[in-house]
DNA sequence: ATTAACTGTGTCTGTCGGACACAATAAGGT
DNA sequence: ACCTTATTGTGTCCGACAGACACAGTTAAT
């Protein structure tokens, strides 16, 4: 499965040439994915799409599994570069990037959840972000660990206000007006911090993005200013 | 959907006595989960495990997104009581509560992803948290953006630590044996930072957590106390 | 020319969620 | 007491899905 993702893999000397390629097979998904969810990707729908049979896909990847994983580390695609940048707006900016890919293919919001091997694109982005607090007086883990809040928050976000094609979206909008609003204010009462605390009008867009990553840059920035004395 | 979840459909008055109830099919299904994971939960097998016909199953519930809906809040519980606690300590005993449920049914992990409506079990932990920040400055809004940061970072290191009985886990774990540690190796130079940073030995137990809950509210508070101006 | 490896295809199985018709059951109205 | 009517659990059926396996055609090494 690593070897898969990481393209790992000499071509064989004898036999047919192969019609198709790993990557083209994961661009197909990527398509369908986009455009119907990921729910439409099915072996038949790629193989359909490509046209071949279902069966000539096995023959590039060991089954569906690998495939979603091969396709969510190629729509991740490459971080993009912002030279210059202090820590904190090198780790703005790169949530801001990893938002924006997630809103592009909000399927990988479903498809990366759960342990899974990392891809290249996935080791990139990584690698990027640590990159941000090399030398900002932070260990390795802390610098692991730091990315992995930033990236929580955004895919917690994402989660929240992505519209994806097979249905599904986050509280503050179908689900609310979906008969949760009459029922929150039936029991009023059970909730009163949360019944008053929807009473606030929401604010802009992406507030709640901005407001967290505000909150966990603060927080990193306190840390790295104690330990830079 | 939402009157499922709350328990708000009047019992009919002819017809046989119910053999079920929802909460007892829906705990049926969180042992099947807890035990085997959420994939094991099928129609058939819980039916088998009551005993009874799969399709009576749909007697009481419309389908099986509901079910896991139900057994999703069901499972969760209520929020433990944790009173006589400033905001900061009520809002990491709050996260480390959250952290247990899920470290209890890993599987909550997957079935609560993507909007969903809302129970009455999720409603009072999304009440208890907004509680403690009441009275701070902070806006509702912000409270809610708030404890979604928290409640976001708590699923992102649950996940990674999750051993969920289906399998997949997070990155510093297996994956990273499973022939990851030679390919980043192999191919170090693309990616310096991470690899340095890897190197880092990692810390002791959910370190991971506790590192991003001191970040957020470290953060938090540096914004409350300068609303409390 | 022969062999061996590899490709894409066709056929098959088991599992899944769910639709639908049916007989058994229990209450309400008379 | 009777009949009507709503509701229960069951049995049968369907389409979609992931994947196993055998097979014929294709290509390079020998």
């Amino acid at each position: 499965m690593t070897e898969l993702l990481w393209g790992r893999q000499q071509p064989p000397s004898r036999g047919p040439k192969p019609a198709m390629t790993l990557t083209g097979i994961a661009e197909a998904a990527i398509r369908i994915a986009d455009a119907e969810g990921l729910d439409a990707v099915s072996m038949q729908r790629v193989a359909d799409d490509l046209p071949v049979t279902k069966m000539a896909l096995y023959r590039y990847v060991p089954g569906k599994t690998e495939l979603v994983a091969v396709m969510s580390d190629l729509a991740m695609g490459e971080p993009p570069e912002h030279p210059g940048l202090s820590w904190r707006e090198a780790l703005h900016a790169w949530s801001i990037d990893l938002f924006d890919g997630f809103n592009r293919h909000p399927w990988l919001l479903l498809s990366t959840v759960g342990g899974r091997p990392v891809g290249p694109n996935e080791a990139a982005w990584l690698d990027r972000g640590v990159q941000a607090l090399t030398g900002s007086g932070l260990n390795g883990t802390e610098q692991l660990d730091s990315i992995l809040v930033l990236s929580g928050h955004v895919r917690t976000i994402a989660l929240q206000t992505a519209t994806m094609p097979g249905g599904r979206q986050g509280l503050t909008e179908e689900t609310f007006t979906a008969g949760f609003a009459g029922i929150l204010a039936a029991e009023a009462d059970r909730f009163p911090s949360l019944v008053a605390a929807l009473r606030t009008p929401s604010g802009q867009e992406n507030q709640g993005l901005e407001f967290g990553l505000d909150r966990i840059l603060d927080g990193l920035e306190l840390l790295i200013s104690a330990r830079q004395d």
